[in-house]
DNA sequence: CGTAGCACTGTACCTCGGTACAATACCGCT
DNA sequence: AGCGGTATTGTACCGAGGTACAGTGCTACG
């Protein structure tokens, strides 16, 4: 049987989720914890100092992380997401619902809870519909296509970036930005900045897919 | 107790289903179902033709809807979620995991299952790192503080449209389109429309607010 | 009725973005 | 050595994007 781990600041929750749950253990220093076992379960408060390197830490060792939080807020979920978190849930829900969130995620699945997801999917289904840009297979064939050099002007200018402050990035002429850039519009089939970032945002994970690069 | 209802084309998967949840319904047509109940749980192959369209009808009566698929795809993923599912696992599920699906769901929470999170948050994690727009809160009051119209033409601008476009689109001149991007600009402090693409992606459901739309 | 805010338009001007044409240099492969 | 792909840079050109200055018409408000 995998273990819980519950950390939180001294006080906080802890008499309440330790009725709920007598088999769990407690602490409000996961620096404390060296390692944790695969499949074990931790429940981290975000109000402890470095807690994203722990739920990254406790994530890479392969157990299950609970982000739990007072305020809940869009940046802080996404944090939680890219450190590796499973679950994100208020600090103050019921331990019915702490049991859910465990089964979920103990199944390898996510609970994102409230009304946060519906924000997340506001900006992110804006991006399915650019109209801009169409996303034929062609564009992403025309992604793998991309050398290295090209997929670093494109995420700097997925970004906001000018030509010329790509250019001093890299320490090259603007001209070379612009031939970098106009090789990925013809690859890609569109016809300006505006619609590489888009693009790139909808599919930013194909700029990360290494199998041309170099 | 509430309801579970499960729909799918004749036979697929229904005899699994039935027997680890024998006390569910099934179907093959979701039409035949005039209405559900708050809290009824619904189950519904994406195979099935309006299955979207019967995702917002039931979401909409206040029932839980999981979309089941036989190829998880991120559009598929996003089209659930925007009709208002709450769950999306692959068909093939083992009965263990359709439960812990329900839990979830019922408690409030959203089922994401499978590596289609690890994309999304991708994608949205790129928005959060934006360097080119450093998302002050001055830029934040700035959203509320956009007219109507203005709202309008940052909605087309970051889907990539030019001046000419937006112009076209509403029967207006360029010069015009022009004027009112150059207010954005200056309300927003940012300098040029794929900052303001890259703003809109990240917090476009600033712009749906209405506070002082007229 | 005056004033303020918004939508809208025009001309002029400058910068930035993107393309065309052209060239050099490095690397790996045959 | 020759070839192909990539990275790099240059000059020139043109259109799009954005700003400055100036103006008209509408509506809501005191």
């Amino acid at each position: 049987m995998s273990r819980w781990l519950f950390f939180s600041a001294p006080g906080v929750e802890s008499a309440r989720w330790a009725r709920a749950f007598p088999s769990a253990e407690f602490g409000c220093d996961p620096s404390a914890v060296n390692a944790v076992e695969p499949a074990d379960l931790c429940w981290i408060m975000s109000s402890l100092p470095g807690w994203v390197e722990h739920t990254e830490r406790f994530s890479r060792q392969g157990a299950f992380v609970v982000v739990m939080t007072l305020v809940e807020s869009r940046e802080e979920l996404l944090t939680m997401l890219r450190a590796g978190g499973r679950g994100y849930i208020h600090a103050l829900a019921s331990p019915e619902n702490l049991a859910s969130v465990a089964t979920s995620v103990m199944h390898g699945g996510y609970w994102l809870g409230s009304a946060l997801i519906g924000e997340l999917v506001a900006s992110v289904g804006n991006l399915v519909e650019s109209e801009g840009v169409p996303r034929s297979p062609r564009q992403l064939i025309g992604f793998k296509s991309l050398t290295a050099r090209e997929r670093e002007v494109c995420a700097l200018v997925a970004k906001g970036l000018s030509n010329k402050e790509v250019a001093r990035e890299f320490s090259i002429s603007e001209r070379t930005v612009k031939a970098h850039l106009s090789a990925v519009f013809e690859k890609l089939e569109i016809r300006d900045r505006l619609q590489l970032a888009l693009l790139v945002k909808s599919h930013g994970h194909l700029l990360c897919d290494k199998s041309r690069q170099g």
